[in-house]
DNA sequence: AAAAAAAATGGGAGTTACTCCCATGTAAAA
DNA sequence: TTTTACATGGGAGTAACTCCCATTTTTTTT
């Protein structure tokens, strides 16, 4: 009987650590190594290939989205279980389109843990209310007259606005008419459900196009 | 020889358990118990009144701002060490005029825990790189010229310029006329640096004015 | 291959959201 | 007591939009 080997990435050294210890407890689980950025996990795997790591989300360096996007590339047998803070929709979403095999958030119970890895490691998935939840809000999202889902000229022209340029400025820079920018913004607007820039910004960070640091 | 009865407060698990298993690990600690948010924690102390507490700002029921104040005022005895998970400079500098005692980032080493419980024990005050940092920035802010330092009245217009009222909605709320409403605006847009809502919003995120899960 | 849907582009006309500069009373610092 | 910050507001002009409509191209569906 081979023990699962299991890798964990994430900054925080009190998650990591109690993560860690908290592996340590489980029968089927043998070697643990731990990363603080992806960067550093994908360095890890490179040496020993692992059955399963465990990523958080925000991390300095290389974050959990395209950590988990590099290792299904190159690693496609290693299971992922992302390790979410809060209940990020559109980002789950994103990350099980991807291929990503389990969520686990940061205030989890024991049991639930030890249920998840065992779940990834022999069913190849694990399915939670994180999961149900955002494929819930996902088919809301495909049935409903609102749908969230930018097409790449409307990412292309949000990202520019949260960069605080003006409507001149950004349609200048894409050399269209500013007509053809307010109408880009009012559907996004429309698509996002929001009023103006401030609903745009927070929807951008909300779903991860904007991080906090920068 | 008493040891140190130390409380903690998280909701993320494994940062709570996580932070116990180092605890037990340190010479001069003794008695250690958990919480999942301020309400539980207070509940704690009321029964039995602990040397240090270790709080997290961000916890559902009560957060580790409203803890503080509570412990400052109930039981100032308490020495309190907030936990953070980025630098939050002005949230710090209020939590520090509040009279908290110090803080400790949740990718802290070990050694710098252990530091900081003995600081607040022995010394009332840790004072580390994030305490300088926010202080640093306070600084600089009452220097100059474009002071980050928001009124109540501006840092109110800020919040409901964040709810995405417009500006009707905000001057009739407040019962201030338009112009008065664009008056502040502009001074916060020039006490931050920004150029409009966009910046305005990001300033809010940054400053955790404005918190990723509403 | 044909039909339909979505994406990208732009205009006319009107409203709202602002900016710049100026001014006043009041409260708190120096 | 003279500053300095704060909260309030106006006039006049510009930029930022909205609503409704229309065209072309690309992608998807049938």
């Amino acid at each position: 009987m081979n023990k699962l080997k299991v890798y964990i990435a994430d900054d925080h050294t009190f998650v990591r650590k109690g993560m860690i210890r908290l592996l340590n407890t489980f029968d089927r689980i043998g070697e643990v190594k731990e990363a603080a950025n992806g960067n550093e996990l994908i360095a890890l795997v490179k040496k020993t290939i692992p059955d399963l790591v465990v990523l958080d989300l925000e991390m300095p360096e290389k974050n959990g989205f395209d950590t988990s996007k590099h290792l299904i590339d190159h690693y496609p047998e290693v299971g992922i279980l992302i390790l979410t803070m809060h209940t990020e929709e559109v980002f789950i979403l994103n990350l099980i389109e991807l291929g990503v095999h389990g969520f686990l958030n940061k205030s989890a119970e024991p049991e639930e843990v030890e249920r998840a890895l065992y779940a990834v490691a022999d069913n190849d998935f694990y399915r939670n209310e994180i999961v149900n939840h955002a494929l819930r809000s996902g088919v809301r999202r495909s049935t409903e007259a609102s749908s969230a889902k930018l097409s790449p000229r409307e990412l292309e022209i949000l990202l520019l606005i949260c960069k605080e340029l003006t409507p001149h400025e950004v349609s200048t820079r894409l050399q269209i008419s500013e007509k053809t920018f307010f109408n880009h913004r009012s559907n996004i607007l429309g698509k996002i459900g929001a009023r103006g820039n401030v609903g745009l910004v927070k929807y951008a960070y909300q779903n991860h196009l904007l991080e906090l640091s920068a």
